[in-house]
DNA sequence: ACCATATATTCGTACAACCATATATACGGC
DNA sequence: GCCGTATATATGGTTGTACGAATATATGGT
């Protein structure tokens, strides 16, 4: 499923609101839907949309828990990735601040219990 | 110029020809145009377009010396840049060996004098 | 069964990206 | 100035990608 290349996984990375989730979700662990669609301040669709690419592109994984869904960083991605990831949140947290807060500020965010 | 956030760096790298480019650069340190045609077996107007995208974006920057122009990474790239690149260039060496082949078999490569 | 919430998909459209071909420019040697 | 080599750009066609809006599916509660 996977095969990265480095100008696969920059495609799919290429893109300002999966680049984002990416981000976001390599930072946070997890998340869902609702608080992605929260974070970035977009429609709904759109954002999962987006996280279609991101999951058949084999970044991410998600798993039902209910009505929600969470995203994850796929558990099998090469190192090489990882640590790209590392690296590109590490030095622009600036750039996710805002979706950082208002993931913050948002409020009944669904409890992951398990 | 430069100004990087994740998503335009990966944009700048989306393309398989580019993310060569690039990856074949930092590895070689500098290379001109056909050197870069040549090891990537495409025709020169590809390869400057190509190169015109990675200039503008500010990843690579030029240099005339004669009839040849020189490009290399961008002295002033921000660290997380370098990083990242170096990151996939260790990582894709197998996917890069076919264009190292035939740039290593190139013949009347120019000198690099200065 | 029905409703509300969460998530996914489909459709039509607009725009951006890539390509090959042709042409233009720059430089060095004569 | 002319020629050859190296490099850059312009043009037109084709494909790909992102979008909003509408709709569909899934789950849990009543």
């Amino acid at each position: 499923m996977s095969e990265f290349t480095p100008d696969s996984l920059c495609k799919t990375l290429a893109d300002p609101t999966r680049a984002r989730i990416a981000l976001l979700v390599a930072r946070e662990k997890e998340l869902c839907v609702c608080e992605l669609t929260c974070a970035l301040d977009e429609i709904q669709p759109k954002i999962s949309r987006h996280l279609a690419l991101l999951r058949e592109s084999g970044l991410l994984a998600d798993r039902r828990q209910g009505q929600w869904v969470y995203y994850r960083l796929h558990p099998d991605l090469p190192n090489w990735i990882t640590k790209t990831l590392k690296t590109m949140l590490a030095a622009n947290q600036d750039w996710l601040q805002e979706n950082h807060q208002r993931l913050c500020a948002m409020e009944d965010r669904p409890n992951r219990c398990c």
